[in-house]
RNA sequence: GGGCAGGUGGCGGAACUGGCAGACGCGCGGGACUCAAAAUCCCGUUCCCGCAAUGGAGUGGGGGUUCAACUCCCCCCCUGCCCACCA
């Protein structure tokens, strides 16, 4: 017999949702202890939840209601992420509106998180796109703005030519469209960076205290990319021009024979001579044709010779000046020192086209012939470098710098955050070009310090006051604090124009406007925020809640209430996928350390501790896609075995942070669970009803009478409070798969041991196993807890274990000879050693072993195991 | 090529600090109930030999430390994920 799930999932959401989710609510400033504990927010996809957001929102669930449960302030908020592509794009191939399709989404999700029973806070809901929310979005970006962390600048950036947009390089997967697959081309386009480059020694330096999982530490510390080097000049051979490179083994200057630049290197086209002209012209236009992918699958070394030559000043010879497109425009100077003998590219290189190879590191001071790069930075010493001679390495490099005068310098992978979207479905950008104010800034050319602190220094201009970002950027001014949220137009046509602008540009009437500077006739910017605008802030806007944002008035300071963001602090345990390693994670945190910088926030960092939740995969094994068409449709699965069986079963797959296949014939184990669960709370609370006799092997227990026994019932006590001890501490470390088995070996033990103990002993026995089942299934648990109490479950105590009803009066030995198990041995716990030992070897198992031999040892272990050696 | 995580029955996975490997669940085999099926319940289930077990083997492979190794050390093999001509 099965019970009825579904009706009893939907009386209480009802429930839940009537009582307006009110024992979920967080309060700021409360006395409680405080715990905030955030999902990352879903992008609400057309698809609608899927199998692997309900892992992670589950497992947050569970840890939330454990710990208002023990009287925690628990911040367990959710909302959406809805500005974005994905919606843009399928409004524009269904006509309809991208805010009609996200709108619609969002009911979905949150229909199905109700129906999951998550116990979200959703008084504190919020959606990117609510102009409510992104005027703060626009408000911090103009703050970026105004003290120069923003930028406009021409140059080639990620297009995609489908999306019709320009992309990030996060945004990028293989060199492709991340989003619909398309080949990037690189073009250059005027574009909005921000500065994050500016903090990447505060990005790279704070990981060290969080408490995160090391891939996404190690990823964020590649992503950012931090070297050490030197850089300095090549002068050129017979002209004036000189070519800086970067690099971090200047030890090697000595074997440098020759000179790589990029094929977008600027002075390559001068540097090629007549003879080579037209193979290096050759040369770019391939390169430049080659899709990323190519590039990068291309083992292949190429690359063509100028002609001209270039000078190395360590030793003044004159060396060969190639293209070849293994050398990056992106890293460093885009021209690198040629050394093949310590460079695996540059010997490579050098083999194919015979350039020199010289060798100038060596493990043993001796010369040898190479036939691979010797590229040990920490075990060789000079040779063939003059003055350097015999000089181990890592010395060498401060020792050639000050003699050829190289600057020390520090290079980062990290480029800054290109940070518009020729799109419409985002936050517009808060500012405004003037050329009245253009002219004024041009002409006055103030002189802006390159300082990396922040500052809200003004620069007066004709009695008018500029923001540095103002300065540096001339003819751009911001909006003022007081005209935001600049809201998005209501438009008719909003499919990209494919020209480089936005669809914003074709509204005269919204794109016309008057300068907030100077009142001049000025022209908004029509580009949008990326996608990832919105979720670098709204952990911020959950604990403010939504008071807050509701704030109608332009006081800056009542919004970021200082009293409640001290109080949440920061995230303490944030859940989510790894896919947002080096995207979301590392500009959440840029912005985070921007806000603290203005005095907004007091901790340096947003979330504390973080752990990402495995894959889960389709029953094949593979990784879930609409192509492969093994994608498991959460709707189906809940219709047939109901919510609390779906959340349990994913959480019993395996430990939260691995990948794991689905296998619908799995959830059959917590769903039998849960109807015994149900099947023995209808025969322990309502004993003489009817409905019990379908079940045949139960009636005839059930007319057994109650025959109480007392070894039976310390027995289940114990184990009952071992399981309400082992759920309690596995749920705090994440180990939900365990805690479940716990639960289902007490229900095991319990079931078959129900007969044996008292009615009272059985009662409350049971309902503590339902409050600690209660996280896992909610549904279930509150149902039974309503048949014996009124109000929720989720606002009892979590039960207390008893530390001495935990102790065993007998313990179990297992009797070991040599090491092999022989015999067990039980015994009272109380025992001394010699009493075991005692018992132990009269055991006639053992005996067999122990007759005719000496024993020379005897291991002892207390409560384990005895070991005999012999 | 680099980094991270892994490798335990037919499957998902347990195993505290080195102390009885395989908890819990799925699946499978057998049985009960049923006209029958589903559901439910009971028994069994690492492999090999065997009526049996108190016999033998066994945690990717090889070696080592130890009374004792899934766990610690050395070497090797394999899988997944992320990054990648980064100078």
């Amino acid at each position: 017999m099965t019970y009825d799930h579904s009706k009893i999932e939907k009386k209480w959401q009802k429930i839940w949702q009537k009582n307006k989710f009110k024992s979920w609510q967080a309060r700021n400033l409360s006395k409680k202890k405080k715990f905030y504990i955030l999902d990352m927010f879903p992008y609400p996809s057309g698809d609608g939840l899927h199998v692997g957001h309900i892992e992670g929102y589950t497992a947050t669930d569970i840890y939330s209601r454990y710990l208002r449960m023990n009287n925690y302030n628990v911040l367990h908020p959710m909302g959406f992420d809805a500005f974005g592509l994905p919606a843009e794009n399928y409004a524009i191939n269904n006509k309809v509106h991208p805010a009609s399709v996200t709108e619609k989404n969002i009911k979905h999700f949150h229909e199905q998180m109700e129906m999951m029973g998550l116990s979200y806070d959703w008084s504190r809901d919020l959606e990117t796109c609510d102009p409510e929310y992104y005027k703060w979005t626009q408000w911090i970006v103009l703050q970026m703005f105004h003290r120069g962390l923003a930028y406009q600048s021409t140059r080639p950036i990620n297009w995609c030519p489908s999306c019709k947009t320009g992309l990030a390089n996060e945004d990028l997967e293989d060199g492709k469209c991340e989003r619909c697959k398309s080949d990037i081309i690189r073009q250059p386009m005027r574009q909005w960076f921000l500065k994050i480059t500016d903090y990447a020694d505060r990005l790279l330096e704070d990981l060290k205290d969080l408490d995160w999982p090391e891939g996404v530490k190690e990823m964020q510390k590649n992503w950012i990319g931090k070297s050490h080097g030197y850089e300095f000049d090549f002068s050129l051979a017979g002209r004036e021009e000189k070519i800086g490179v970067f690099t971090t083994r200047l030890d090697t200057i000595f074997g440098a024979t020759f000179l790589v630049l990029a094929p977008e290197y600027p002075l390559l086209e001068n540097l090629a001579l007549p003879e080579y002209r037209s193979r290096v012209l050759q040369y770019i236009a391939q390169s430049k044709n080659k899709t990323d992918l190519a590039r990068e699958t291309e083992k292949e070394k190429t690359g063509v010779f100028t002609g001209s030559y270039a000078i190395n000043p360590a030793n003044q010879k004159r060396i060969p000046i190639w293209v070849a497109d293994y050398v990056m425009m992106g890293y460093g100077t885009g021209a690198v020192m040629g050394v093949s003998a310590h460079d695996e590219r540059d010997f490579t290189f050098a083999k194919k086209f015979g350039l020199e190879i010289i060798e100038v590191i060596s493990p043993d001071g001796k010369g040898h012939i190479l036939d691979e790069a010797y590229t040990d930075i920490d075990s060789g010493t000079l040779i063939n470098s003059g003055p350097f001679d015999r000089t181990p390495s890592i010395p060498a490099q401060e020792k050639i710098a000050n003699f050829i005068g190289a600057k020390k310098t520090i290079h980062y992978k990290l480029e800054d955050w290109g940070f518009d979207r020729q799109r419409y479905w985002g936050e517009p950008m808060p500012l405004i070009f003037c050329e009245n104010c253009k002219k004024s800034v041009e002409n006055s050319k103030p002189n802006p310090r390159n300082s990396k602190q922040i500052s809200d220094k003004k620069f007066k201009i004709k009695n008018r006051e500029y923001s540095l970002g103002e300065i540096i950027n001339p003819g751009w001014v911001g909006l003022k604090e007081k005209d935001l949220p600049l809201t998005l137009p209501k438009v008719k046509y909003y499919e990209p124009t494919g020209t480089g602008e936005s669809p914003l540009a074709n509204i005269e009437s919204w794109v016309k406007t008057k300068c907030p500077k100077c009142g001049f006739l000025a022209r908004r910017e029509t580009n949008t925020m990326p996608q990832w605008a919105g979720s670098c802030w709204y952990y911020l806007a959950f604990a403010l809640g939504d008071k807050q944002l509701k704030l109608k008035g332009k006081d800056v300071k009542k919004f970021w209430n200082q009293k409640i963001l001290k109080y949440w602090k920061e995230v303490d345990f944030y859940v989510g996928g790894v896919e947002h390693a080096t995207r979301h994670l590392i500009y959440a945190r840029f912005w985070h350390k921007f806000l603290f910088d203005l005095g907004i926030l007091s901790n340096k960092e947003p979330f504390a501790k973080l752990v990402n939740q495995g894959l889960i995969l389709g029953p094949d094994g593979e990784k879930m896609s609409k192509s492969r068409g093994n994608v498991v449709n959460p709707d189906e699965i809940v219709e047939k075995y109901g919510a609390d069986s779906v959340r349990m079963y994913e959480m019993f797959m395996g430990p939260l942070e691995t990948a794991k296949p689905w296998d619908t014939n799995g959830i059959v184990g917590v769903y039998r669970f849960l109807n015994r669960v149900h099947f023995l709370g209808k025969e322990i609370f309502f004993q003489k009803k009817t409905e019990l006799r379908h079940a045949k092997s139960a009636r005839s227990k059930q007319d057994q009478k109650l025959v109480v026994d007392k070894e039976t019932t310390v027995k289940i006590k114990r184990l009952l409070h071992q399981t309400i001890k082992k759920v309690g501490d596995d749920i705090l470390s994440m180990q939900f798969n365990t805690a479940i088995s716990a639960m289902m070996e007490f229900l095991n033990a319990f079931t078959e041991a129900k007969d044996k103990f008292s009615e009272k002993d059985r009662k409350e026995s049971f309902l503590k196993l339902v409050f600690v089942l209660s996280p896992f299934a909610p549904h279930l648990s509150q149902e039974i807890w309503s048949w014996s109490n009124q109000g929720f479950v989720e606002l009892q105590k979590w039960p207390k274990y008893n530390p001495a009803t935990l102790k065993k009066q007998s313990s179990v030995y297992a009797i070991q000879v040599n090491g092999k198990v022989r015999d067990t041995l039980k015994i009272q716990a109380s025992s001394s050693q010699d009493e075991v030992i005692k018992k132990a070897k009269v055991s006639a198992k053992v005996f067999k072993w122990l007759a005719g031999k000496k024993i020379k040892q005897i291991i002892f272990v207390k409560d384990r195991i005895i070991n005999f050696v012999v």
